[in-house]
DNA sequence: AGCTGTACCTGCAGGC
DNA sequence: TGCCTGCAGGTACAGC
């Protein structure tokens, strides 16, 4: 799934090739894929791009921004004249753009392109003043992201208190939960569970202090790794330029069913947790 | 208020 | 074979 690895990497490549371009005109196929009025943007410039939690933020040079959330098949695709040449367009993920999951097509000067492509039509596009971003409710009600890039954010007190505090919540629930913490969602709140060595079944007050010290480090581990990586490429994701991401080639118990543990002993087993695919190895996380 | 269940949507796996 | 059903998932929202 897009988690803050994956929205980073995007963003980082927006950064590089989307900025100073300025948008032309803007073709909406699909139409409750967008709100907002495109007129309001038409002839400006990007300035900058932002992300928070797995949101986006694209903002333009006349108070306005392009406000994005990719969910779980949504994709930003680049073509234009800031591009490299060598790029490795994912043939199984992208294949070639525009295609029938390309429902917002946005003409850039300098004939750029940019694509929101969605498979599932999940995601969402808003044209908000960039003042306002901030009250969407998705951005307003995010909480502290993991310090994996910023220092500022979910400190490890943070963390203990706001595990401390849900009695009743799973712990991988707790941590994909994106108004208690920013940026995790199914694949690394997997990850980070199965590298702690925690049952993702256990009340979030239950750890004790070495065990919240433990996941905590452990967060911020697996984030990095796959920043490192570019993301992982599990349902569609692809960076700016179509590329896939490689940290599903690292991963140690998500999407590895009936698999060997990789510390040795168990065989990764999956459950359904507050309806989502949960990966656990019953002999290493307690 | 805060929690839970369901809708959103499409592709794909699995069953017969 | 190929059709049909069920399942997957991050958030938004309805309903308790």
């Amino acid at each position: 799934m897009p988690e803050l690895p994956e929205v980073e990497t995007i963003k980082l490549g927006l950064q590089k090739y989307l900025v100073g371009h300025k948008i032309i005109d803007i073709e909406v196929k699909l139409k409750k894929m967008l709100q907002g009025d495109t007129r309001l943007i038409i002839g400006s410039k990007v300035k900058g791009v932002r992300r928070f939690g797995k949101g986006l933020v694209i903002d333009l040079d006349n108070g306005f921004s392009l406000a994005i959330h990719i969910k779980l098949t949504g994709q930003l695709i680049y073509r234009g004249p800031n591009a490299p040449k060598d790029i490795h367009l994912s043939q199984e993920k992208v294949g070639s753009v525009p295609n029938r999951w390309t429902h917002i097509i946005f003409h850039l000067d300098k004939s750029g392109i940019l694509y929101y492509n969605d498979l599932r039509q999940f995601g969402w596009v808003k044209i908000v003043k960039t003042e306002q971003v901030s009250n969407l409710p998705f951005f307003k009600e995010l909480g502290p992201e993991p310090p994996v890039l910023k220092k500022d954010g979910l400190t490890l007190e943070l963390f203990k208190a706001i595990l401390g505090k849900a009695k009743k919540v799973p712990v991988k629930s707790l941590l994909m939960d994106q108004k208690r913490i920013g940026g995790v969602g199914n694949i690394y709140a997997n990850e980070a569970l199965f590298v702690a060595g925690i049952d993702p079944r256990r009340k979030a007050s239950s750890l004790n202090e070495k065990e919240k010290d433990n996941l905590y480090k452990t967060i911020l581990e697996v984030l990095r790794r796959g920043l490192k990586e570019r993301g992982a490429t599990e349902l569609n994701f692809v960076d700016a330029l179509g590329q896939e991401g490689g940290y599903q080639r690292h991963f140690l118990v998500y999407s590895r069913e009936g698999k060997a543990c990789r510390n040795g002993n168990g065989i990764i087993k999956k459950i359904k947790l507050a309806g989502r695919g949960t990966y656990f190895c019953t002999s290493c996380q307690r």
